[in-house]
DNA sequence: CTGCATGCAAAAACTTTGCACCGCC
DNA sequence: GGCGGTGCAAAGTTTTTGCATGCAG
């Protein structure tokens, strides 16, 4: 049975008021304002505990540690190639890609995880002041 | 500049033969036969090098190590729900996706990443075994 | 020879876990 | 009071790195 406690309480409040998808190590470190016992393991327990249940996602980028982000609804993500920013992005009309998967395969789709890539806003923007030089 | 070495060459022509995506300590492992005193470190150097200039892709799956993949072309990968085997999918027609996600997005998509999830052939045969207890 | 690549081992980076104590129900 | 949650620290896992030596160009 889940037992409530309070430093689950404010991980889950914190996230869910970021749209930066911040780190394990993130949370830890900006959490101990409200609580400055609380510890790492914690901190790792009670995200890992929380993706499980669907209230949180924990994302996978393949480049440096972990991140979670707040918003359980399915959505996606996009990753900056030169800041490396994770920003949320909704598409719609994605489900179909599970159909065309599955066309010449044996198995069950029954989901996909996609990360977009590119430039962010601020990093394209970059890009064209430097082209003006 | 890039110089030879038969170590690389090894582990590129291993990954080649491969479709089951390993982890480095399983290139380690393996490679050993034929190279008895290499280092998991130059596994993991020439892995990394490899994978920058597009010779083989490395696979974050947000599940245990990364896997690696000695089959440069684009193509998608599946992950199995139940048995945590990685299969290489090819999906045709996914490009346009690029497209839908820059719709309602002020940076500049330029490619994604798509891992599929669900229940490979083995493990599909398996549940239907079972469900006619 | 010059400098990138290797082997080795230490260390870094990230995450999990054992245990005694704490606090929700 | 019972049991899940916490804090702390140790350990586990995965990956990177410093340095002396080796080998390709």
């Amino acid at each position: 049975m889940l037992k409530y406690s309070r430093q689950r309480e404010a991980i889950k409040n914190f996230l869910a008021n970021r749209y930066d998808h911040p780190t394990a190590e993130t949370v830890y470190t900006e959490i101990k304002d409200e609580f400055p016992n609380i510890s790492l393991g914690t901190v790792y327990r009670n995200l890992a505990l929380l993706a499980e249940i669907g209230e949180i996602q924990k994302l996978s980028t393949g480049f440096g540690p972990d991140r979670f982000d707040g918003r359980p609804e399915p959505h996606y993500h996009f990753i900056c190639n030169q800041c490396g920013c994770v920003l949320d992005l909704t598409v719609d009309g994605l489900d179909h890609i599970n159909v065309l998967a599955g066309q010449d395969f044996d198995g069950e789709i029954e989901g996909h995880l996609t990360y977009f890539y590119g430039k962010c806003p601020n990093c394209k923007q970059e890009k064209v002041k430097f082209s003006t030089h």
